[in-house]
DNA sequence: ATTGCATTTGTAATCGATTACATATAGCGT
DNA sequence: ACGCTATATGTAATCGATTACAAATGCAAT
């Protein structure tokens, strides 16, 4: 940390032999400066092997330079797409991101609240849309207004703007598909119910059931938190019943997966018992056994997009709520999860 | 971005009727203040809403807050585990995680190489042993040393502190099992062959096999790159042979899973003609078909464990490379996907 | 030659906190 | 009462860039 002798834009000014009010527009708006001190300053800069310092052209610019992108749960590789398609575009624009685990920070909204202020950042992106309104209401206050956006999941009481999947469409296709197959008993294991993601899966899984005159039975909706452990519960809960779905929609595929591997511990095959499909298409759907059948949403895509949606807002000074929602489409991948009922040779 | 009447430093000092300084005393040394002057600073800050502007103490102070981490691939989820404890760690320490995908960015290696300046962060976390030297170099001038730490992987050239996985002791745990399964001709799928890991438990692998007095046959070993598709090639090539290993330990799970979906695919069945073995414990691993042996090792004590390591380092203003690297210890997980050789039954 | 305008560059204030140094006050021993 | 130390607070310089405003320059038109 000894860099007291790192050069600073005095030192490029004096080799270029210019003042730093020309250096620091041959480095920022290149336009605004003759070509020939803007080739001896950037000569100068190379020379001297100078780097701008971040802080100093933050606190002047009253920016930051910095997104704060809250992420429900780091360690859940379902996220990791997304983040990675956020940081392609944000890092293109200068822009960098400071990560917030909200379950780990979870415990001290306070902190939390820190991030969400303006001094520390110059845009959020929401992931986790259980996190409570009073937080967010902070930035709201005109004051001190930062532009937020939700990615994945989104907030039902507020009105910001977000890129979503189009997850009515995503549970539409895969009951269709169970229908399609011949199956009568369908049932779907949820995600958290206080999530919107559930919600609205449910609320479209329940409708096109209804669509497709196929019976509702309450006893086939499973409480579930997107977990493996959710789709194991579902599976003991399963095996117990008398009457029995025979196809399964779930929330997303660690769900599925955690069903079909405790179905397999006891016996039971997927598809020839119990068709399941996910929601997601992770990587390891391709590569799971059976092959899962799933709903595949564009999760870089979806990162890519936030991130620039953010970025207009910041840019324009503001992210208005009107801005429209994206949602984008999502697409049913078939595999060998599947398969009409009581297929028992196959 | 309206923030203009937010309150400053000033502004506290005036409603709790003190200078700056002492603002600025009772807000990080408290216990250089009066107890009656720091309550009513407190106090005033609490009313005003005051919140420190990060910028201008950072440039004060000649730090930046953050930390670089640099992940060779944040889609991939093996990472995401390792992310969490080093955030955990970090946003402790009040300092947030400038994140960088060296994947992503990997074509322009002066853009990482911004990264890596004293200006932009206070340390680096790099958890991608690939990266070359000469990116890594900068960071080393006496002129501006940034302490650096390795995190999973490690650089063999430079010597950099790490915090890193017993790799060997795994390679040795799972051969070991498999020879104790009776196993005698026993094979390896590696990762890149440029990578730090790969050639360490390559190396084990076949230590412990001469240790067991088990052959060692060129054709048995087999180049791979972390993903499942490597799996996927494997198992093509030991569909060809005339002579396969009964055993094939996986440079990680990955890549095991690739392999044993694609050998399900072509009717073979995993334990009962091929036990395998793979590498990290990923959450998947207990709840794959069939579960799978593996090793475990500590990501999320991974990732605190550098983080801290970092925070020592910054702290003490400059991490010297004969800090002693840390190897964490790894376990065998006994799963499904191995069993005696033959065992068509069990 | 003079004026006016556009372009380019320089001077100095500014962003908002931290901290070296100076000063004030209190307590204590002699 | 005096000097001495310890504690608490204030004053003002400082971190390193950006940018409003002023000034200089060049060129064309009159």
């Amino acid at each position: 940390m000894e860099q007291e002798n790192a050069p600073k834009i005095v030192d490029v000014a004096r080799v270029a032999g210019v003042s730093t009010a020309t250096v620091s527009r041959a480095l920022s708006k290149p336009e605004t400066v003759a070509k020939s001190t803007r080739e001896a300053v950037l000569a100068a800069a190379a020379q001297t092997g100078y780097r701008i310092n971040v802080a100093a052209r933050n606190l002047r610019r009253r920016r930051t330079g910095a997104v704060v992108v809250l992420v429900p749960n780091l360690g859940n590789p379902f996220f990791s797409q997304i983040l990675a398609g956020i940081e392609a575009t944000l890092s293109k624009k200068g822009l960098s991101i400071l990560m917030v685990d909200t379950m780990q920070s979870g415990t001290r909204p306070d902190f939390i609240q820190e991030y969400l202020h303006h001094t520390r950042a110059d845009g959020v992106i929401v992931l986790d849309g259980s996190l409570p309104s009073d937080l967010l209401q902070s930035s709201r206050q005109s004051s001190n207004r930062v532009p937020l956006a939700f990615g994945c999941e989104w907030h039902p009481d507020e009105d910001y703007p977000s890129v979503r999947a189009d997850n009515e469409q995503g549970a539409r296709l895969a009951i269709e598909h169970l229908v399609e197959l011949g199956h009568e008993k369908i049932g779907y294991i949820n995600g958290p119910h206080a999530n919107v993601l559930s919600k609205h899966r449910l609320a479209a899984t329940k409708a096109a059931l209804a669509a497709a005159e196929k019976p509702i039975n309450e006893e086939w909706f499973f409480e579930g938190d997107f977990t493996m452990q959710a789709g194991v519960r579902a599976a003991r809960r399963w095996l117990d019943m008398k009457e029995r779905p025979t196809g399964l929609f779930c929330a997303n595929d660690e769900t599925a997966i955690g069903l079909i591997s405790e179905l397999h511990q006891c016996g039971i095959n997927v598809p020839d018992q119990l068709s399941i499909v996910g929601f997601d298409d992770v990587d390891i759907a391709q590569h799971y056994i059976p092959t899962l059948t799933t709903i595949w949403q564009p999760r870089l895509e979806l990162g890519k997009r936030v991130a620039q949606m953010l970025v207009e807002g910041i840019n324009q000074g503001g992210l208005n709520p009107s801005d429209p929602t994206q949602i984008l489409p999502v697409k049913l991948r078939v595999r060998n999860s599947t398969a009409p009922p009581g297929s028992a040779g196959r």
